[in-house]
DNA sequence: TCGTCTTTTCAAAAATTCTTGAAACTTCAG
DNA sequence: CTGAAGTTTCAAGAATTTTTGAAAAGACGA
């Protein structure tokens, strides 16, 4: 029974597992993530447990690198010490969480770098140093932008707001009305 | 003598060995390339493993991927075999390069899939096959629309148009005037 | 065509990252 | 308090990815 569900749930959950680099977080960890995405009900450590077959320490690491990122939130029961996880299912929310994290952790150190660097390049004269420093300004005048694009994307632009302009005019390559299920009712 | 030169240029390619993972390169591929927008000349083989004390081998496939990838374009001299290898420096094309080369590879594939799962998963009434399929019906809305913000992107817009339009809106947070170095005088 | 210089290949080794599971720790109902 | 239910930690082991180096293949001038 169910076969195609679960055909599709494994298939779901493969797929997060594999794209887990490419978010910067661990495969078992985007598996968890999707399971949960998959199913109606919230989940305990020990539905976890079984429906991915993985162990219990996997299980609560997992758990708390989702808690980090703001995509699953822990609910109590009243009278036990259960706890059980919601996903959070708004995606778009989920794509901001995980690039806002990302951007604090990895974007901004490098930036901050990029911009100790060009000082000290400065003292320099060599051919090596002049051209070196040339595209080292460039880079930061990059960063500085995407900077920008990132920032206006965090506080809610682009996906949203540009991404439909675009959308309405017409991008070609895609045929359109295949997916446009825009049923963002579950919005919170 | 240069050692402020030797000093950044040694971050800088341990910083973009570190950044690798995200782009979806390996780190000594991420090296070679830092390395050579790194210095003023174009460099062979030799050249490169003394740099970056790294083998034959090792310069030779991070030359073919990076080849593969559009970063960097072999010259070969006159008289001689040896060839010479000249990084892209319009890191904007660069970026355009990556994003286009991943997507075909990851994102495509990815997003086919998504259509192929909902029809399967239409024929079940479960309360949770209804809410799995709800929850991948919004994300292929979703991905429609992220779809079309990266076409775009490709195309030649975002980073640039958009990107500048927002900076001169004045994006708060930012301090200004630290590095709003935004002399696009080079932007070709 | 030959000989030399250079690049490419690929299996094995090294390094890194991920997972496990048992022990320590926490929490809360009784 | 006490003890059971549940969670977290962390060092060891597994799995995966990256790098190496020697051998094979390729390219070019003579």
């Amino acid at each position: 029974m169910s076969s195609d569900l679960d055909a599709v749930r494994h298939e779901f959950v493969q797929l997060w597992g594999a794209m887990a680099p490419f978010w910067g977080i661990s495969p078992t960890t985007a598996r968890v993530y999707s399971w949960l995405l998959s199913r109606a009900a919230t989940a305990d450590t020990d539905e976890i447990m079984h429906g991915l077959e993985l162990s219990r320490g996997a299980v609560s690491m997992a758990c708390r690198e989702l808690r980090d990122w703001g995509l699953i939130f822990p609910e109590k029961e009243p009278g036990s010490r259960r706890v059980t996880y919601r996903p959070a299912t708004d995606l778009e929310k989920v794509i901001r969480s995980i690039v806002q994290t990302r951007k604090r952790r990895e974007w901004d150190p490098i930036v901050e770098r990029l911009r100790e660097w060009l000082p000290q390049l400065a003292r320099e004269d060599s051919p090596d140093a002049l051209i070196f420093r040339e595209r080292l300004e460039s880079m930061a005048a990059l960063v500085a932008r995407a900077d920008a694009v990132i920032e206006s994307f965090l506080k809610g632009g682009l996906v949203g707001r540009i991404g439909l302009k675009i959308l309405a005019n017409g991008t070609p390559g895609k045929r359109p009305g295949s997916t446009d299920t825009t049923s963002t009712k579950e919005n919170r």
